[in-house]
DNA sequence: CTGTATCCCCGTAGATACTG
DNA sequence: CAGTATCTACGGGGATACAG
């Protein structure tokens, strides 16, 4: 085993980064996290996001235990993407980084405005990112 | 403006995010916590990653304000590297997402021993990762 | 001692077309 | 509706050599 795997792999804070380090993983818990959402809606919330990109995304998520994915055997197909118990425990964290990083930046009140509309715009909910 | 920047530079989350979203910098974060460290003490103490993408972490990362550096026009040169508060204020949080991981995630005891002396072994002294 | 300068690899993410 | 399949582009990160 190499180091840097190591370090990636065994370090609880690596591991945790790994996790939910990439580009959209902590947007797509935000999203998630009122109630169970079809993979429609997901995408239809974060509509910037390719549906490649989301699926690949969600994989990774179920499988390092963040979502839950309840597939419905219908006419025309049905999933249902929900957060887990470790999911949920998540979101008090990602509320502190933002609230940290709200605290130490200057943020334009309109480009931030900008931004919760931008996926306010597109279901008519609003979804606190 | 493209809706992707949108996202990534006026979200507060998705910019905390690309503050410490790489791969080393919550470790760079961890291991100045304490005090002042030197370049070659950095780079010690981290031992797998290159000097080059050290810098480039390190400038990264006092553009974001994460980190101060202090260069003593010396011979030899020396450069000393601190959090600022910004950098300071993280680190409850980093902790957190540490408990996190470990809280729901099955560590063998000995990978995680293997990790912290890891980084201990290079300087005789406790990094807490 | 503290970096630059190159070069290169690989993985993430995006675009587009197609399918059960 | 909820994805795959392909192809491509880009950039982070790594190896190595050199510099002030």
């Amino acid at each position: 085993m190499k180091k840097n795997e190591l370090m990636q792999y065994s370090c609880p804070l690596g591991k945790a980064m790994s996790a939910l380090g990439s580009k959209w993983k902590p947007i797509i818990v935000l999203v998630i996290k009122d109630r169970k959402l079809r993979f429609g809606e997901l995408a239809a919330r974060i509509n910037v996001i390719s549906r490649k990109v989301l699926t690949d995304q969600l994989r990774e998520m179920e499988a390092d235990g963040l979502v839950i994915r309840e597939e419905f055997k219908e006419i025309p197909p049905r999933v249902e993407y929900s957060l887990t118990e470790k999911g949920l425990a998540l979101l008090p964290i990602l509320y502190q980084l933002e609230e940290w990083e709200m605290r130490y930046h200057v943020y334009d009140p309109e480009k931030v405005k900008d931004c919760k509309t931008f996926l306010e715009n597109k279901n008519n909910k609003k979804v606190a990112i």
